[in-house]
DNA sequence: GGATATAGTTGTATGTTACAATAGTTGTAG
DNA sequence: CTACAACTATTGTAACATACAACTATATCC
């Protein structure tokens, strides 16, 4: 069983972590002219090649409106083509033009910079463990939040 | 050294994990009524005792004009009391009331029981190391943070 | 006592998001 | 084959969170 005080320290380190991760996500991004949702869009258009505004919600777990806005600026500004798909017109197809691609990448780049430099500040005995942590506790995060809720959780709330 | 493609790996889960934090803070908090941004402001109240709005943006690393109107909006109802420092006419004493106290307890406790539940899913074993990672991350993260910018990295961006 | 600094609030603007309504497209049942 | 249902995307609207700048009131310092 855990203690009540670890699991106490364990929340305050996890909401730090959340605050320093979400800062570094706008850091990295902010640097390309982008959101961190734009960015977000740009990593599923980089992995899926041809995707619509709907299924990028989805994946994103967004209202397609918000996808719809996001896209419409990413097209403005030239980092992702719409067409409509001719077979079934009501889809559009979204791409990545050269530049959004190359903006993802730069990205990338950045992030992977930040982490080679974080991991450099600790010891590399405790690499290891920390991709195993981070692996378990987002799969577990994402598992138990598909199961239980997804759909409000709709707790009994007694304040 | 890391590798490319453990890094690549890595930051995908770190993506995820971020995401997951921030739903799952949402949901403790929006059963009380309250904002994640309320939810860390009333930490830190906890945690004080006595606080200015100053104070708590520094804290939180939000402005302070941002912070006037989250306090506003929590002395409204009713979590938190404003009281001039008379010694110091120009600024001003934050307190938790018994209800503010109430439910920060509150969503602790749910908190809490999100976390056992996380926990109960993962193997017994894994606890230690990810209480360390977590640790670990949330620090260093900060450091670098804190040693690099704080006020903007200013990259050079050649987008 | 007047310049300067500090604490907090308010005005204004931007960005993110959701929900609801709408327009256009496709599928289907009678 | 037409009318209705289902689906895709967009647009209208509203709520927040947030930052920066301007302002008010107070305190400090020379």
């Amino acid at each position: 069983m855990i203690r009540k005080n670890e699991l106490k320290k364990f929340r305050h380190h996890i909401r730090g972590l959340e605050r320093e991760i979400a800062f570094q996500q706008k850091e990295d991004t902010s640097c390309c002219g982008v959101s961190v949702t734009h960015c977000y869009a740009l990593v599923e258009m980089a992995d899926c090649d041809e995707i619509s505004v709907t299924e990028l919600a989805e994946n994103l777990e967004l209202d397609k409106s918000t996808l719809s806005r996001t896209v419409e600026s990413m097209v403005a500004s030239g980092l992702v083509t719409r067409t409509v798909n001719e077979a079934d017109r009501r889809r559009t197809v979204l791409k990545l033009t050269p530049e959004g691609r190359a903006t993802i990448e730069h990205i990338n780049s950045f992030c992977d910079d930040y982490y080679r430099q974080l991991f450099k500040l600790i010891g590399a005995e405790k690499h290891r463990i920390i991709f195993e942590a981070v692996e378990l506790l987002a799969t577990a995060m994402k598992k138990i939040r598909i199961s239980t809720g997804g759909q409000k959780r709709n707790r009994s709330c007694s304040l």
